[in-house]
DNA sequence: TATCGTCATTGATACAGATCAAGCGCGCGA
DNA sequence: TCGCGCGCTTGATCTGTATCAATGACGATA
């Protein structure tokens, strides 16, 4: 419900500052005259929801900028965030007509929409777009998965730490990864939203965060700005299989 | 690592119990020939491992007859199941090359394989293909979202009452539904497997169930028969909005 | 029939994290 | 500059579930 023509936002993929990952990566291909037409961008202020659970869903798209939570609730209240969107995740379920989650934007966010039946009917027409959503969604699958185990068997200490490693390792693969040295980022979730990710409630996670304070694991800056010094410690401590990470 | 001629083995799509939902289903079109080509039946007790996480994947499939678990191990031993896989659920990862997951035998249970190689190469020739396979793993995507609710958020009783919810209805829809009246099923999981599962101990589990049985929610017949006499107050004990379930 | 092993139940106790309750610090609008 | 609200911290206490420890029920095997 934002300004769909802002003179802050991308006006097309050159722009974009995560064509190299997302879908529309694949505008160099043919497809873009079609794909220009039917994209546009649009931003949200934090707090807004982006997309209702139950909705009609009337476009697909990426995260180009902020941070954005899915997230779902029980009727007494109780709240689980089921994902977190950064920059060049994808949002939306081709073939679904209705939104299972609400989209809630955490952080000032910037989407790149594309309306969904032409986006739809494009899939059609272009098979690489259809395997490159299911191999996104299977990347969805392995992250969801990996967070049942979080949520299902890891203490406080160590969830906290799962998500504070989770987001270090985005923020530097978006930033082109400068490996070693200590790693720093601002966390775009308040502590009651990170309770709600992981299951927790928001005494325990600021508890927690301070004690892996105490501990030298991290540093903070202020209430939100972290320092990693030594990232393998952080990993172990979020009791991460120690085999260094990366796969294929 | 077992027989892959058994006698009681189906031989082919006709005699396949499930083909009305997996990717088989699509037997009937002319891509039929090939399929049969690149396919086998293939069974396995129950606690033996159908794929070890890491181990390169040399088939995909779906679950035919039993019950299979994926799951997920930390260094320590604690253990979180992140995917329950009953007949008509599909493993592999098209497009991956090693496995996730260990893929564990709860059961006996006999998978419907294709050979991984030609079913990626026939995934290529036949769009509808990767639709259904998409469609598919977005399907698994809201399970495991739905699941993370149930591990953050719900109490031990609401975890076991959603445990045995999903399993009934599965049951009945496999079944084809005979609506009202009380569901019956046979549990296919050990209360360890259901801990697993549910983010909880095996002792929790096992008084949470008694704890059901004595308030009249379902009914035990021995260890493993349970009868839910009233699906709805089943429901209810999950913490499950109350729509009735169904979309679409 | 005795024995063993696996799965499940039940009880006593410990403890991690929830809950309840102040209070702090900082940005913002008046 | 003052208050006010929101995000966060910190403390005291409570409680749901884990943990530890027997015991029971049943099927398989000899």
């Amino acid at each position: 419900m934002q300004n769909m023509t802002a003179p802050d936002l991308p006006r097309n993929c050159d722009d974009c500052p995560i064509r190299h990952r997302a879908v529309c990566a694949r505008c160099e291909t043919d497809e873009l005259a079609r794909l220009e037409e039917i994209k546009y961008y649009r931003s949200y202020e934090a707090g807004q929801t982006i997309v209702w659970s139950g909705d009609r869903m009337e476009f697909v798209g990426s995260v180009v900028k902020g941070v954005a939570s899915l997230t779902q609730a029980m009727e007494d209240g109780r709240t689980q965030m089921v994902g977190l969107l950064l920059p060049s995740d994808f949002v939306g379920r081709p073939g679904r007509e209705t939104a299972a989650y609400d989209v809630v934007a955490t952080t000032g966010v910037v989407m790149c929409c594309f309306r969904k039946k032409p986006f739809e009917d494009m899939m059609l027409r272009t098979p690489h777009i259809a395997q490159r959503l299911l191999e996104m969604t299977l990347d969805e699958l392995d992250a969801a998965r990996e967070w049942m185990l979080v949520l299902g068997r890891k203490t406080a200490r160590e969830k906290i730490a799962s998500l504070l490693s989770i987001i270090a390792r985005r923020d530097v693969t978006l930033n082109l990864g400068k490996a070693a040295g200590p790693m720093e980022f601002d966390l775009p979730l308040t502590r009651e939203a990170m309770a709600d990710y992981l299951g927790l409630t928001l005494e325990t996670v600021s508890r927690q965060i301070n004690a892996l304070k105490r501990d030298g694991v991290i540093d903070l800056t202020g209430k939100r700005h972290v320092t990693v010094p030594d990232f393998d410690r952080l990993a172990e401590e979020a009791g991460d299989d120690s085999d260094g990470g990366m796969l294929s």
